[in-house]
DNA sequence: TTGTTATAACTTGCACACAATTTAATTGTG
DNA sequence: CACAATTAAATTGTGTGCAAGTTATAACAA
C-alpha cells in the first residue's frame, strides 16, 4: 500500500474503461479461444486459420481463393501464403482454372479428406472447454453473427 | 448451374459446419470490429492493440509490462515491441525500476495524456457502428467476459 | 484489332500473437 | 557468502491479418 500509483482522472469517462468495452471482451475472448484450439489442432498439423480453411473445404471442395475469402472474411494477402503452407503440408492442391487462368481452385488431397475424421472430435472438445451449455453456445453464436452482420 | 462442385459428405457432421461454430463467429466478428476501429484510430496514430494499452494506462499510469500483460492477456513477446513503437511515437516512456532493474514501468508522456481527450469520442462512434442498443452491448460484453473466464 | 478497364491472385511491408529461448536481476537456501 | 532457483523483459522464429501495389489474364470498347 506504500505506492498507490495515480488513477488518471478517476472515473472521468466510463466509456473509456477497458472492461466496459465490448471490443476488448471480444478480442480477448477470441484470442483465448484460439489458444484452446492450439493443442487440439497441433496433432493434426493445423493452425487455427488453417483449420477454418479445412472446414470450408470439407463442406465444399474445389473452391476458388476468392470464394474462401468471402466465406472466411479474409483476403488473398492472408490466404495465399496460408494456402501455400497447406499445400506444402500435403493437405490441398492449388490448380489454375483452365478456362480462366486468373483463378485458382483449392482442392483437398486424399490426406486432406482423411483429416476430416481426425478433426471430428475437435468441436466437442471445444464445447466442453467453454463450460457452456449447447443452447448457450448456440445463442452466443447467433448473437455474434448478428453483430458481425451489423458491422459489415 | 453447369458445375455444381460436390459437397463432401453432405450433412455428415453438423458440428464441423463453419457457421455452427462459436469460435468462427467470435473470430470473424472480432476481426470485423478491429477493422471498424482502424479509421477511427488512424488519426490518433494508434493501432487497435496500441489503443488497448493506452486505455489501460489512462486508467492507471506507470504500470509494469507484466501488469499490462495481465490486464490485456498478452505476453511480453507481444508487448515489448508494441511498447517500443509507442515510445517512438512519443506517447509513453519505458523506465527501469530503480529498486528492481528487471522491471520496466510504462508511463504516459504529456502527449500520451493529451491523447485521451481525442480518444474520448471513439467509444460512441464504435457503439453506433454496431447498430446495437446500449443494453445489448452491455449484455454481450458480460457474456464474453463470462466465456473468457470459463476458458482460462 | 488494339487499347482500356476490370478482375484474381500474388507480393511486399508492417504490426501483431505466441511459443520457446535468452539475458539480466533478484530471491531463496545451505 | 556462494549458488541454485525464480522472475521480468527481451529476443527469435513462425504464422497470421491487412493495406497497398504488382502481375497476369480476361472482358470490353472504339
Amino acid at each position: 500500500m506504500q505506492k498507490d500509483r495515480q488513477k488518471t482522472q478517476p472515473g472521468s469517462n466510463p466509456a473509456l474503461l477497458l472492461d466496459n468495452q465490448l471490443c476488448f471482451a471480444l478480442y480477448s475472448t477470441s484470442l483465448a479461444m484460439t489458444k484452446i484450439y492450439k493443442p487440439l489442432l497441433a496433432p493434426l498439423g493445423l493452425t487455427y486459420p488453417q483449420y477454418l480453411v479445412m472446414l470450408v473445404l470439407w463442406e465444399q471442395d474445389g473452391m476458388m481463393v476468392s470464394g474462401l475469402g468471402e466465406r472466411l472474411y479474409l483476403d488473398s494477402g492472408t490466404l495465399t501464403p496460408l494456402l501455400k503452407r497447406l499445400e506444402v503440408s500435403g493437405l490441398i492442391v492449388r490448380l489454375r482454372d483452365v478456362a480462366d487462368e486468373r483463378r485458382v481452385h483449392i482442392s483437398l488431397t486424399a490426406a486432406g479428406r482423411r483429416l476430416r475424421a481426425k478433426a471430428a472430435v475437435v468441436p466437442e472438445c471445444i464445447a466442453s472447454a467453454t463450460h457452456c451449455s449447447p443452447s448457450e453456445l448456440e445463442s452466443l453464436t447467433q448473437q455474434m453473427r448478428a453483430l458481425r452482420k451489423g458491422l459489415v
